[in-house]
DNA sequence: GCCAACGTTGGC
DNA sequence: GCCAACGTTGGC
């Protein structure tokens, strides 16, 4: 399973609207990379950090997971959408979203300031300088350290034969 | 509001 | 295919 982090501003979509809604479709990224990401490596149950942009401050908030692989942005049809896309077509779309659910909102969000200062964090896609891919890889080990800056305990035994090999 | 970094566009 | 101009992102 992989793990995501993926950015939004949240005065257009935060971490409380996808907790009300419970699932959103992912609409609006307009990079190419971030796309693929979408569409060629994301599947269903990969956790995906919620970060705030554009934010103050600037902070992983809560935690998501994949509901539903990449299909076609329906943004880039609406010529009413900021997002529209003339060049798409429904047989050719250009934009593809995935469908995430929410998991968490984390008690304590995670400020930038905060991620910098942990050394295991270093190498994170987002802490580099001039960073603004919008959608990246977080690898495992990031994953288990943010999660436990977080005070969030996923919830990876989830099935039904794995809790019962669970010792009391 | 500023501006550095980055991605995209389009002329050549 | 190069690269200057332009638009966007996102921290500060």
């Amino acid at each position: 399973m992989k793990h995501w982090l993926m950015k939004s501003e949240p005065s257009v979509y935060s971490v409380d609207d996808l907790a009300r809604d419970k699932k959103t479709l992912w609409t609006g990224v307009r990079n190419y990379q971030a796309r693929n990401y979408m569409t060629q490596d994301m599947t269903v149950g990969d956790g995906v950090f919620f970060y705030h942009s554009n934010a103050e401050p600037p902070c992983i908030a809560g935690l998501m997971r994949v509901s539903a692989v990449a299909a076609p942005d329906p943004s880039q049809f609406d010529p009413k959408s900021e997002g529209y896309e003339p060049r798409a077509s429904k047989t050719a779309p250009t934009w593809a979203c995935v469908e995430v659910e929410f998991v968490a909102k984390f008690a304590r969000a995670l400020a930038l300031d905060e991620l910098r200062a942990l050394p295991a964090l270093e190498k994170m896609e987002l802490l580099r300088k001039g960073s603004r891919l919008s959608i990246q890889p977080v690898d495992d080990d990031a994953f288990t350290v943010i999660c436990k800056e977080a005070g969030f305990v996923p919830q990876r035994l989830s099935s039904r034969k794995a809790r019962s090999t669970v010792v009391p």
